[in-house]
Formats: C-alpha cells, sequence, structure tokens
RNA sequence: GGCCAGGUAGCUCAGUCGGUAGAGCAGAGGACUGAAAAUCCUCGUGUCGGCGGUUCGAUUCCGUCCCUGGCCA
C-alpha cells in the first residue's frame, strides 16, 4: 500500500497554509512545505511564512531549514520530503504537502532524475561565456551535443542552456538522455491533489493586500537585516519576490512606493506562471477559494478514510 | 476671459508630408527535470475628444465646441 498524502497546491496567495492547517487539525496531519522559498531562515515577512501562532500547533517541516546563501533545489527538496512525510507517517500522522513551486511538487511526486548537482566552477565558467560570446554561441555548442535539447529550450533560456551544457559537461551524458532514462515516472505515493483558486481579479486583490501587510510588518528591515548578516542581493534567495524589489530600493534606484509597486506586480506575474504549470496537471481537483472553501476538509476526510 | 501646449490601446506615449495606426507597461495564454518566487516564449481594432467643413478619401488640413495642464489677466 502506497502512502496516502494530501497535497495542496496553488497560486501565491490564495490561502494554501490556512487550508493545510485546518485539514491537519481535522485529520490528525502535519504540513510538509512544498515552496521553494519557505525552506529559507531568516526570511520570514517576504516569504508570507506561516507564523507560529497560525500554525495552530499543527507540526511543519522543510521550513526554516537552509541559511539563505545556501545551495536548495528540487533534488534535495525531493530528499527531505520524502523523510518528513516517511517521519510523519511512522508516528501515525497524516501528511499534508502544501505549496506553490510546481517542480519541486513533481520532483516530490514523480521523482527527478538523479544526475550531477550544480557544478559551481563549470556554471560559472559558462555564464562568462555567455557574457563574452552571446548565448547564441552557447546555444549553438548545446545543437551540436544535444540538438533535441537545443529545440526544446529557447536560445535566450541562459539557465536552461547553461544547465544542459553542465549536465554534458560533467557526466559525457546529454540531459535529454538522463531526462529520456528517468521521465518523471515515479509514483511513490497515492495521492490526491488539491488545486486551490479564486477569481483572477480577487487573487490579484488579496495579493496586493498582502504586500502592503508585508510592508508594515517590517519587509525593508527584514531585508536590511539579511544585508547585515552578510547575505547578498545577488543570491537566489534574496532574488526572489518581495527580497530583489526592496534591495532596488536599498540601493537607491527605485523609491518605496515604486518597489511596492514591483512587488506587486511579479507576484501577479508569479501567480499567473503557477496557474499555467498546474493547470497542465489534469489530475488536480481544483477548489474555487471564492464559493467553496468548505467543501476541502471533508473531501480530504474521504480521501484519508 | 486671452495666449500656449495637449487630448491616439486599461496606463505612459510615438506616429500618419491626407489612403482608418504602433511601442513600452498593464493584461491574457504558453513552456518548464538540481537557481523554479528562477529562466524563457507568444498575443496589440482602438468612435486616433465631439460636431461640422474641404477632399474620391480626414485620426492627419480648416472651423467650432468640450476637456486637461501651463502662463497671462
Amino acid at each position: 500500500m502506497k502512502t496516502k498524502l494530501v497535497v495542496i497546491l496553488g497560486p501565491t496567495g490564495v490561502g494554501k497554509s490556512e487550508v493545510a492547517i485546518d485539514s491537519a487539525l481535522e485529520v490528525g496531519g502535519e504540513v510538509v512545505n512544498a515552496d521553494s522559498q519557505l525552506v529559507y531562515r531568516h526570511m520570514d515577512v517576504g516569504t508570507a511564512k506561516p507564523p507560529l501562532a497560525a500554525r495552530k500547533g499543527v507540526p511543519h517541516h522543510l521550513i526554516d531549514i537552509v541559511d539563505p546563501d545556501e545551495d536548495f533545489n528540487a533534488a534535495r527538496y525531493r530528499e527531505l520530503a520524502h523523510g518528513a512525510i516517511g517521519d510523519a507517517t511512522a508516528r501515525g500522522k497524516k501528511p499534508i504537502v502544501c505549496g506553490g513551486s510546481g517542480l519541486y511538487l513533481r520532483a516530490l511526486l514523480q521523482g527527478i532524475f538523479v544526475g550531477p548537482g550544480k557544478d559551481k566552477a563549470i556554471r560559472e565558467r559558462l555564464e562568462r561565456e555567455a557574457d563574452a560570446s552571446g548565448l547564441g554561441a552557447l546555444h549553438a555548442r548545446l545543437r551540436e551535443i544535444d540538438a533535441d535539447a537545443a529545440l526544446r529550450i529557447h536560445p535566450n533560456d541562459r539557465h536552461r542552456i547553461v544547465r544542459a551544457l553542465e549536465v554534458y559537461e560533467t557526466t559525457g551524458k546529454t540531459i535529454t538522455q538522463w531526462q529520456e532514462e528517468h521521465g518523471f515516472q515515479e509514483r511513490a505515493f497515492d495521492v490526491f491533489k488539491i488545486g486551490l483558486n479564486r477569481e483572477r481579479k480577487v487573487l490579484y486583490e488579496l495579493i496586493d493586500q498582502r504586500t502592503d501587510e508585508m510592508i508594515a510588518a517590517g519587509l525593508v528591515a527584514e531585508v536590511e537585516r539579511l544585508l547585515e548578516q552578510g547575505y547578498g542581493l545577488d543570491l537566489p534567495a534574496l532574488q526572489s519576490i518581495g527580497y530583489r524589489q526592496i534591495g532596488l530600493f536599498l540601493r537607491g534606484e527605485v523609491a518605496l512606493e515604486e518597489a511596492i509597486g514591483l512587488i506587486k506586480r511579479d507576484s501577479h506575474h508569479l501567480a499567473k506562471r503557477q496557474l499555467t504549470w498546474f493547470r497542465a496537471d489534469k489530475e488536480i481537483r481544483w477548489y474555487d477559494m471564492d464559493r467553496e472553501s468548505e467543501k476541502i476538509v471533508p473531501a480530504v476526510k474521504e480521501f484519508l478514510q
């Protein structure tokens, strides 16, 4: 018998955390985070990390597990999440996965190819080459070694071009080979995917409201504190929404009001991208938070019976 | 009240030496295998302020009215 796993997903700001906590309270569950930013310590306000009081005594896993300058990624997330789910289950608790990072969820539920990790030296060299000779040159090289990948990866998609070349350089095997051998074939759990959504306009209004609340709650001070602790604005963690824009403000490049507007805009874009990702997943059972949020907890209970 | 500058896409604006118009942003859709809150792709018809006039044809020229901003009274 596979472990039954409830997954609560959806765009940022839709109200996932609360639903997960309420569900956990009803079924004796523990929350397993599936959000790429909540893993970082010292980043609370800008990530809308559920405060202890809001967790209502429900244990949360995979929150505050790495420092902002530590490498973190989908593969590592997958390992840790499997561990957390296993632990909770062993204690007789129901794991409730909650988060909006599509790739992390896919890595958890379907696996991810076990290949080479980030190779800092190679990646930096490739970045330098991209700056010097242009991305086109790197894409052309990718076409030579892995034509399929070159077709799938757009010539402007810097991250993916670099990653594909990195995989080939470190293993001598193309990323296409790695991916095809794996193919997201794992099915370790018996999953109930619950998608939360609501009218787009309302979602954006809630995001805007939450952004103003973050500012009131001291987002600027949080970023200043991170900088004082020695974490640079160029770290991937600090390039995320909220931190990136406040960074611009602190460097004097934009006014605070402008930075706030950028956070709102970029959060809208994020929500839209998350929805695009999740829409493609036909296994998700969607709930409209404006109209049927009260149906979710009963559905969770029924699934876990 | 007079003079000047404007009124073009949801917003900011470009443009048409007269042949009904296009950028950025917003917005929408999509991709996504170790940075993923990242990275990337696609999508632009709107009484060109209103009404007249000139013209084969006006958003473009002319008149007039309305609105906005500035200066002068």
